[in-house]
DNA sequence: ACCGGAGCTTTCACTGAGTGGAAGCCGGTG
DNA sequence: CACCGGCTTCCACTCAGTGAAAGCTCCGGT
């Protein structure tokens, strides 16, 4: 082949599938060359067969967009549709008693995933996407994950420059630490105003015999918030799914 | 190469992916080489590719599953995340309203997948899974789903063998041509006891300028059922998803 | 301690699947 | 009607990928 040395068929079929984000779902031939990196024709043939696959689709306006079939092997994911499965009925319990938002997360990499997201019609609107990626260092979520994470990982997040999001962001690496050092004592983390200055979150652990897994949380309306009324629910909820995990 | 003509680096890929299932989403490197018929040191390394990734996991067990990034990327599915994103509203009210199984699903090829599923926790259970498929002769979504699809996939169906649930599935080739006018004249499916004994479902199209791109129903008990007061019901949700996909 | 076997990993010489520059094609636009 | 942007096809070149075989690493049995 001629193609550039060290570049292998699969990380272009996969640099492919890391072209699209939530924010460009549907792309064109050329803009999946472009932000793949590719010759155009090679992402032409490699697409081609993603599409007769199901991987990819095609539309009638000739732009790529992710299939089902993809959709459909994904949704195997243990760590996605998997865990929300067994979580639903727990997370559903939450939002009965409290009418509030309540978010499942899982860590990946440096960042965190939203896995299932109960959005209550009547509370705080978050911004937040199942299936999106956010900072460990803000939300409740966030701070559990990053508290549990193996040291490398923390290490690795307190020496990258800390995203402000609002003036309560915690920015400053001795700071950060303390905090995620609170959330192991208490075994629950508290956002207030650290994303947006309306919400506040409170986040639990979700417990695997391999660690802590996931999390889960409450995020309220910062005025109507009583973090000590919620904290022991949402612990509750990360033990009752903790059990389920054994 | 040597590789066995004929066979692209890509299907090879798309092989492993293909060997999960919702049976056995977790599998050891053996059993992966057998079921995407493949060798295997070839399975080895593109494994590990997959698995740098992030597309495949490999736990302490050594054994393969479908990895988080790869349910990232497919929940960018328009079909399948973004369908769900915009239908949850409508399909809640369907829930409030009942208090039933709803359901969401859409064609693939010439079967069903499910997108989403309210599963009342009072309401009869239902043997489906979110990503999981099911044929499109028996249930109500399905015949919503094969009613409004293209002429040549009716007739595939119609031409293959139509496996019987119960004592009342559909099976005959010419009833289901019947069924299916009905449906399409009168803008929604019944299907009672075509699947299970203790169920009925009440289905209706969700349309799009391109067509009829999906179904909703929902699923009751058939003691219980009063399809006539519930055809109107999940006719009405349709009907709105319909005008949000303008 | 020794053996055998099942499953995973690595090696290595060979080769055709994949490459990408260039040229053709198609539909819209001044 | 020439131009342009985006898509598709062609084709000669070559290196990424292959898979049989050998090596490795745990087992459990004797």
């Amino acid at each position: 082949m001629r193609g550039q040395p060290g570049r292998s068929v699969t990380s272009r079929v996969l640099a492919l599938l890391d072209a699209f984000s939530p924010a460009s779902p549907a792309l064109t031939l050329s803009e999946l060359a472009r932000r793949a990196g590719l010759p155009l024709p090679t992402v032409h043939r490699r697409a081609a067969e993603l599409v007769a696959w199901g991987a990819l689709e095609r539309g009638d306006d000739g732009r790529y967009r992710i299939g089902l079939r993809l959709w459909e092997v994904g949704s195997l994911a243990p760590r996605g549709l998997g865990l929300r499965e067994m979580a639903l009925p727990v997370m559903e319990d939450l939002y009965e008693v409290t009418h509030e938002n309540v978010q499942l997360a899982v860590r990946q990499d440096l960042e965190l995933v939203f896995i299932e997201r109960i959005a209550g019609r009547h509370a705080v609107p978050v911004l937040t996407r199942v299936g999106g990626r956010f900072a460990l260092h803000a939300t409740g979520v966030g701070l559990v994950l990053l508290a549990h994470a193996p040291v490398e990982v923390q290490e690795q997040v307190l020496a990258a420059p800390l995203e402000r999001y609002t003036e309560l962001t915690i920015t400053d690496p001795g700071r950060l630490r303390r905090c995620l050092a609170d959330v192991r004592r208490v075994g629950y983390a508290i956002s207030d105003r650290q994303v947006t200055m309306d919400a506040l979150s409170v986040a639990a652990p979700i417990r695997a015999p391999e660690g802590v897994v996931a999390a889960i949380s409450l995020v309220v309306a910062h005025e109507r918030a009583d973090p000590v009324a919620l904290a022991p629910l949402v612990r509750a909820a990360g033990r009752v799914l903790s059990r389920a995990l054994v």
